[in-house]
RNA sequence: GGCGCCUUGGCGGAGUGGUUACGCAGCGGCCUGCAAAGCCGUCUACGCCGGUUCGACUCCGGCAGGCGCCUCCA
């Protein structure tokens, strides 16, 4: 049986299209992952969200998807700030490298198919630099390598940019080498201050960012492959010179869908490490957990700017509270799903919802409108489906409320020793109790069973 | 200046040519020994001005405000 049919917005055309895979249900996805020259921050995490959901949601519908978020470890940003910390650029690059591993490792999302490090693909981008030299659409120039804009006639298309009436911005001392101030650089002769390096035809160098991106995503998804993903920030010029780079080489372009995420806005500004407007993804994750992170990166469209605040995770996390809630008074039962009419339905609508260009906030209303409505009246099966829902979403530890509950004995023996004072109608003991439990970071609660103790944020 | 996007109720955030999105917060009630959770009810909406239409928040035009990109920011 063939998966069901998946819409999304293609930045290319401009228009919604039909995800179809170019062999059977195998989707490559590739999603420009972060330059490692520094802790990332929410604004990074939301691609690494959006789209390794995607993936997880495609496979649950039966297609095969593989997704490569590459990691850019060579980069004048890294050079910078390995000198300003006194370190080896390429250690520098690693330690970050790993701290990112750790961070999203966090979000408990699990990993990418493949995470290609650039600098490990030097080969292959030296390869396809050689092979757009041949066809004339890029030159050397003084241990440069520059691709020839002008050359492409497409260039442009993505962004919806005409070559011919693009700034072309104050001339600078190093765009002598250019022919034309529009060319970009596949590859950059080092400079003295630049502790990595390699071999190549033009001399020591190393790539350009965007030459990276070509080599490596053809090198584990081909060409014209299913979906290419990333920042709406990098529409403009990284994946513009990336389409130019592998069409012009190839004589097709890497993707068929381009898939772009808004930005993560605060008060009046993007999230921008530029700006040094961040939010560490790490604190994040510390201080309001890794369900409130994910919750609040899908809690609106994908394409959409996203405000941040704390009140905003404050609100993401007194919401994920109430879902909390609803497994501690409505526990799994064992056995298959039922087959309940209402469960059905918000199976089907959840789906529908992600299959038109994956709206998340739209599959959350069909989550709580299944919690309101298996709290007014017990549905048989609800909180099962519940679960395989928000475990399509990253959210199934909502449902793990008896582990995130389990009580210390201290608490324990605190909560017995107020249900003998409320047997005994002693109730100012009980509320005493009660308090000095909160103290301690329990929340009691008198549920039709007995109580129950909730642990509090 | 160029290209593109956005403007929904206290906050966040969906959606549709005519019907309650949803969540958080607030208020009233039910439940509770009292609470909490839950349920019921409830308040503040679709930037402004025109147009199309039987009817527009939802389509068209203009205006105002905001945002992104314009060579290396997800």
């Amino acid at each position: 049986m063939a998966p069901p049919t998946i819409r999304l917005y293609d930045t290319l055309s401009g228009a919604i299209q039909t995800l179809q895979p170019r062999q059977g249900v195998r989707v490559g996805i590739y999603a420009c992952g972060p330059t490692t020259y520094a802790p990332i921050h929410i604004g990074n995490a939301r691609p690494y969200v959006v789209f390794i959901l995607l993936r997880r949601y495609l496979a649950a519908l039966g297609y095969e998807p593989t997704l490569v978020v590459n990691l850019t470890d060579i980069n004048d940003k890294i050079y910078a700030a390995a000198s300003a910390a006194g370190t080896e650029s390429g250690a520098h690059a690693e330690a970050m490298i790993a701290l990112y591993r750790a961070e999203t490792g966090a979000l408990g999302l699990g990993r990418p198919d493949h995470e290609p490090k650039a600098t490990e693909a030097i080969a292959a981008i030296i390869a396809l630099i050689e092979e757009l030299i041949g066809s004339g659409h890029a030159y050397a120039s003084q241990g440069d390598v520059y691709f020839a804009v002008r050359s492409f006639a497409d260039y442009g298309k993505l962004s919806n940019r005409d070559p011919a009436e693009m700034d072309q911005g104050e001339e600078r001392g190093s765009d002598e080498k250019k022919r034309d101030p529009l060319d970009f650089a596949l590859w950059k002769a080092h400079k003295p201050d630049e502790d990595t390096w390699w071999a190549s035809p033009w001399g020591r160098g190393r790539p350009g960012w965007h030459i990276e991106c070509s080599a490596m995503a053809e090198g584990l998804l081909g060409t014209d492959f299913e979906i290419h993903a990333g920042g709406i920030d990098l529409a403009f010029p990284h994946h513009e010179n990336e389409i130019a780079q592998t069409a012009a080489a190839r004589g097709v372009g890497p993707a068929r869908i381009w898939m772009h995420n808004g930005m993560i806005e605060t008060v009046d500004e993007k999230m921008s490490k530029s700006i040094g407007n961040v939010f560490a993804l790490g604190e994040a994750i510390e201080r309001y957990g890794a369900e409130t992170v994910v919750a609040f990166l899908i809690s609106g469209h994908y394409r959409g700017p996203l405000a941040f605040s704390v009140a905003a995770l404050e609100s993401i996390a007194a919401a994920n509270e109430r879902i909390r809630d609803f497994f501690r008074t409505h526990p799994e039962q064992d056995g298959a799903a039922r087959a309940d009419p209402r469960l059905e339905r918000a199976r089907v609508d959840f789906e529908a919802a992600l299959a038109e260009d994956f709206n998340t906030p739209k599959a959350l209303a069909v989550i709580y409108e299944l919690i309101a409505a298996a709290n007014r009246e017990p549905i048989a099966g609800a909180a099962a489906t519940l679960r395989g829902l928000l475990d399509l979403l990253g959210l199934a530890g909502l449902a793990d409320v008896d582990e995130r509950d389990a009580a210390d004995p201290a608490a324990a023996a605190l909560l017995a020793e107020r249900e003998s004072a409320r047997a005994g109608r002693n109730f100012a003991r009980a509320d005493a109790i009660r308090d000095e439990l909160a103290g301690l970071g329990w929340e009691v609660r008198d549920l039709a069973d007995g109580p129950r103790l909730v642990r509090r944020a």
